[in-house]
DNA sequence: CTATTGACCTTCT
DNA sequence: GAGAAGGCCAATA
Protein backbone atom coordinates (compact mmCIF):
# COMPACT_ATOMS: atom_id res chain seq x y z
CA UNK A 1 0.00 0.00 0.00
CA UNK A 2 1.79 2.74 1.32
CA UNK A 3 5.40 3.19 0.71
CA UNK A 4 7.30 2.98 3.96
CA UNK A 5 9.23 5.71 2.95
CA UNK A 6 8.95 9.01 2.78
CA UNK A 7 5.82 8.43 5.59
CA UNK A 8 7.81 6.40 7.95
CA UNK A 9 6.53 9.55 10.63
CA UNK A 10 2.80 8.53 9.46
CA UNK A 11 3.69 5.14 10.49
CA UNK A 12 4.40 5.46 14.12
CA UNK A 13 1.73 8.52 14.37
CA UNK A 14 -0.75 5.58 12.92
CA UNK A 15 0.96 2.93 14.93
CA UNK A 16 0.42 4.78 18.35
CA UNK A 17 -3.65 6.18 17.11
CA UNK A 18 -4.04 2.05 16.22
CA UNK A 19 -3.70 1.50 20.10
CA UNK A 20 -5.70 3.98 21.69
CA UNK A 21 -8.25 1.85 23.74
CA UNK A 22 -11.74 2.60 22.98
CA UNK A 23 -13.12 5.23 25.28
CA UNK A 24 -10.12 7.06 25.31
CA UNK A 25 -8.31 10.33 23.35
CA UNK A 26 -4.84 11.02 23.01
CA UNK A 27 -3.42 14.45 21.83
CA UNK A 28 -0.96 15.25 19.13
CA UNK A 29 1.18 16.93 21.59
CA UNK A 30 1.49 13.22 23.18
CA UNK A 31 1.63 11.57 20.08
CA UNK A 32 4.37 13.97 18.92
CA UNK A 33 6.21 13.77 22.36
CA UNK A 34 6.28 10.00 22.24
CA UNK A 35 7.81 9.94 18.91
CA UNK A 36 10.42 12.08 19.59
CA UNK A 37 9.07 15.30 18.41
CA UNK A 38 7.02 17.47 20.61
CA UNK A 39 6.81 20.30 17.87
CA UNK A 40 6.04 18.56 15.25
CA UNK A 41 2.58 18.25 16.04
CA UNK A 42 1.55 19.94 12.78
CA UNK A 43 2.83 16.45 11.14
CA UNK A 44 0.67 14.24 13.54
CA UNK A 45 -2.71 15.81 11.93
CA UNK A 46 -1.53 15.44 8.32
CA UNK A 47 -1.09 11.65 8.96
CA UNK A 48 -4.19 11.04 10.49
CA UNK A 49 -5.40 13.05 7.37
CA UNK A 50 -4.02 11.16 5.50
CA UNK A 51 -6.00 8.24 6.72
CA UNK A 52 -9.16 10.04 8.13
CA UNK A 53 -12.05 7.58 7.22
CA UNK A 54 -9.92 5.71 4.82
CA UNK A 55 -7.52 3.28 7.23
CA UNK A 56 -8.41 1.45 10.23
CA UNK A 57 -6.85 5.01 12.09
CA UNK A 58 -9.50 5.93 14.68
CA UNK A 59 -8.50 9.51 13.67
CA UNK A 60 -11.48 10.75 15.91
CA UNK A 61 -9.46 9.85 19.00
CA UNK A 62 -7.27 12.53 18.66
CA UNK A 63 -7.66 15.61 19.75
CA UNK A 64 -6.04 18.98 20.53
CA UNK A 65 -4.24 19.92 23.78
CA UNK A 66 -7.48 22.03 24.67
CA UNK A 67 -9.55 18.90 24.22
CA UNK A 68 -11.29 20.37 21.19
CA UNK A 69 -12.26 18.53 17.97
CA UNK A 70 -9.94 20.64 15.63
CA UNK A 71 -10.04 17.76 13.01
CA UNK A 72 -14.19 17.31 12.32
CA UNK A 73 -14.35 19.47 9.75
CA UNK A 74 -11.62 16.72 7.76
CA UNK A 75 -14.23 14.12 8.77
CA UNK A 76 -17.48 13.33 6.74
CA UNK A 77 -19.41 15.64 8.82
CA UNK A 78 -18.50 18.20 11.58
CA UNK A 79 -20.16 15.85 13.83
CA UNK A 80 -19.21 12.64 13.05
CA UNK A 81 -15.99 12.84 15.04
CA UNK A 82 -17.79 13.75 18.48
CA UNK A 83 -20.58 11.27 17.51
CA UNK A 84 -18.37 8.27 17.39
CA UNK A 85 -16.39 9.54 20.46
CA UNK A 86 -19.92 9.45 22.60
CA UNK A 87 -20.66 6.06 21.04
CA UNK A 88 -17.56 5.13 23.01
CA UNK A 89 -18.82 6.77 26.07
CA UNK A 90 -16.69 9.56 25.81
CA UNK A 91 -17.33 12.38 27.94
CA UNK A 92 -17.37 15.95 26.64
CA UNK A 93 -17.51 19.17 28.32
CA UNK A 94 -19.65 21.28 25.70
CA UNK A 95 -17.42 20.96 22.34
CA UNK A 96 -14.47 19.91 23.87
CA UNK A 97 -13.60 16.55 25.76
CA UNK A 98 -13.08 15.41 29.48
CA UNK A 99 -8.89 15.07 28.99
CA UNK A 100 -9.06 14.03 32.70
CA UNK A 101 -10.87 10.94 32.30
CA UNK A 102 -10.27 10.33 28.81
CA UNK A 103 -6.94 11.32 28.35
CA UNK A 104 -4.67 8.90 27.18
CA UNK A 105 -0.67 8.63 26.51
CA UNK A 106 0.87 6.50 24.44
CA UNK A 107 4.09 4.30 24.96
CA UNK A 108 6.93 6.22 24.31
CA UNK A 109 8.39 5.06 21.22
CA UNK A 110 12.49 4.28 21.15
C1' DC B 1 12.35 24.45 -7.32
C1' DT B 2 10.49 28.12 -4.00
C1' DA B 3 6.84 29.88 -1.17
C1' DT B 4 2.72 29.23 1.65
C1' DT B 5 -0.44 26.70 4.42
C1' DG B 6 -1.83 23.13 7.56
C1' DA B 7 -6.28 18.58 12.42
C1' DC B 8 -0.39 22.01 16.58
C1' DC B 9 2.87 22.75 20.46
C1' DT B 10 6.77 25.02 22.87
C1' DT B 11 9.30 28.88 24.29
C1' DC B 12 10.57 33.73 24.51
C1' DT B 13 9.24 38.59 25.40
C1' DG C 1 -0.02 35.99 33.36
C1' DA C 2 -0.80 37.20 28.51
C1' DG C 3 0.73 37.83 23.77
C1' DA C 4 3.64 36.93 19.85
C1' DA C 5 6.98 34.25 17.25
C1' DG C 6 9.28 30.05 15.94
C1' DG C 7 9.57 25.32 14.70
C1' DC C 8 8.58 20.66 13.14
C1' DC C 9 7.23 17.53 8.47
C1' DA C 10 4.54 17.22 4.45
C1' DA C 11 1.52 18.67 0.67
C1' DT C 12 -0.25 22.04 -2.55
C1' DA C 13 -0.03 26.23 -5.56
Amino acid sequence: MVRAQKCDFFEEVWALVRQIPRGKVTTYGHIAGALGIRSAARTVGWALNAVAGCSDIPAHRVVNRNGELTGRMHFATPTLMRELLEAEGVSFDGDRVRLERHLWVPPLTN
